[in-house]
DNA sequence: GTCGAGATTGACT
DNA sequence: GTCAATCTCGACT
């Protein structure tokens, strides 16, 4: 029995605050992708705060605006997947138009269509279907097509869900020899839940 | 046209 | 803990 349910999309002011609140509030929020074999959602329980121009770990830094970072200065609510090695990773733009700021999404609860999820990518251990980056991005089905869509609107959106319990911050991981950059705490989670990465 | 780098994952010791 | 895989973009010749 699947759960059918319809989401409703977040508003545009809800990613017009700054980059770090916005972090702290997709925490809970759910992230919905629509194709044509069905609808997948998860929520959202792992993010990182990217500021542009004064974070060296960004691709925005310095004010770099390329093809590849276009989508960073438009309006908040955008999507920007980005490749790394065979793996994909999908950001949400934040702050205002013009400022290369954006959250990344690292782990999302499975929430609807977890079947459509284990088809794409089979695992063993349920905790690891979505439990990263890129593994949620191939779970749900999530390419380079979807660079630059407008998350207010189907397919691929953002919807309000539950607040969560607890949220705790960090430093984030995965990002060596950006130097101090490393070290600011710019990664949120929802204290306890096993699809937390680390 | 060619070369190098990158916000990761998974398998193996 | 270490290490290799594999793809797109961006810079340079």
């Amino acid at each position: 029995m699947e759960q059918q349910q319809n989401f409703e999309p977040l508003v545009e002011s809800f990613y017009q605050v700054p980059t770090l609140e916005l972090a702290k509030n997709l925490l809970g929020c759910i992230l919905v992708k629509q194709t044509v074999e069905g609808t997948t959602s998860g929520i959202i329980v792992e993010t990182e705060a990217y500021l542009g121009n004064s974070d060296r770990a960004a691709h925005g830094y310095g004010n770099r605006r390329t093809k590849r970072t276009e989508i960073l200065y438009a309006k908040p609510g955008h999507a920007y997947v980005h490749l790394i090695h065979n793996h994909r990773l999908i950001n949400v733009v934040s702050s205002m138009e013009g400022d290369p700021e954006s959250v990344l999404i690292r782990a999302v609860e499975p929430f609807s269509g977890i079947d459509e999820m284990l088809m794409r990518r089979p695992v063993k251990k349920f905790q690891n279907l979505t439990s990263g980056p890129g593994k949620l991005t191939q779970a749900m089905g999530i390419h380079m097509e979807d660079y630059g869509r407008y998350m207010l609107e189907p397919p691929l959106f953002i919807s309000e869900g539950k607040s969560p319990v607890s949220v705790k911050s960090g430093s984030r991981i995965g990002i060596d020899n950006t130097g101090e950059a490393k070290d600011y705490p710019y990664r949120f989670w929802v204290d306890g839940n096993p699809f937390v990465s680390k």
